[in-house]
DNA sequence: ATTAATTAGTTTAATATTGAATTAATTATA
DNA sequence: TATAATTAATTCAATATTAAACTAATTAAT
């Protein structure tokens, strides 16, 4: 009782980098996501319309693997922006499953001074390590996160 | 359209890092925490499972803090967790603001076993990483998830 | 001592998320 | 061609999450 866990060197070691992993991405985006709230967007919302942005339109499915989301969920999120004029749906006249989903005019011209400021943020945040230390993070990162199964 | 974000070689290592460090968060935690649909804990409820059992008994604010959760939330994990007979609330005395949450005999004969196996799984995920690696991920993640404000 | 401020926990309302079942369109197969 | 299998998206039910308002208990301040 009231005992920290007792493990091996090799335990002790993994769990520690677990932990610091999922803190870091933790506090780090959270941080950085903080001034969604100002355009009244969740963490989703912005996924979506960043991706429409910079990838052009999508269907919902590689909206959904983009981020990371099920297709129930991008359905509610699409809807949610559909609401607000910032994105449209236009039904692929080549497959009539798909729908693309693309940018109105409005919601280009919120997300695109809106990015440049997201991104001045995220280079703030790794600013707390040197050039060196961010590609090393991002080398052990995609290491450590690719699916082995 | 259509064209990946164009910025300079700062944002553009700033970016990777930081996109990196979310995406192997999340799917090393995802993988992670796969065998939790086995007990029907989700990932809260486990997070407070784990924390009584390797410190003890907790406040409910201290639960909070340590899974980063809001206090409401909490309130509904530890309903939830007690419905099943898996953790008891106790009034502390000392403050009756407070309660103490506790597992129940039940619930450490079921978490105990299992957070060997937990364990376990997060070697395996970290074990694409080599034990400097595995240290160097640590440091470097603590580095960049300290608050600055 | 009485009042004010603080603190822990609960409740409520709004939204997010998932997984499963469903609908509609397309492709494969027999 | 007719049927089966697959695929994209939607709907639904259950649960999770947060923020804000609220209750109860304690502590601080005048």
């Amino acid at each position: 009782m009231g005992t920290k866990y007792q493990g091996t060197k090799e335990e002790i070691r993994a769990l520690n980098a677990f932990i610091k992993l999922v803190r870091a991405a933790d506090s780090v985006s959270s941080r950085v996501e903080a001034h969604l709230d100002s355009l009244h967007l969740t963490v989703s919302q912005f996924g979506v319309m960043e991706s429409l942005l910079h990838l052009g339109p999508m269907h919902q499915k590689d909206l959904g693997r983009k981020i990371l989301k099920s297709s129930g969920n991008i359905t509610m999120v699409v809807d949610n922006l559909e609401k607000r004029g910032l994105v449209e749906r236009v039904k692929d006249e080549q497959d009539r499953r798909h729908y693309f989903v693309r940018l109105t005019a409005k919601g280009k011209n919120l997300i695109k001074p809106f990015f440049s400021r997201h991104v001045a943020r995220i280079v703030s945040e790794m600013s707390a390590l040197t050039r060196a230390e961010q590609e090393e993070l991002g080398r052990l990162c995609k290491k450590v996160g690719l699916k082995t199964d």
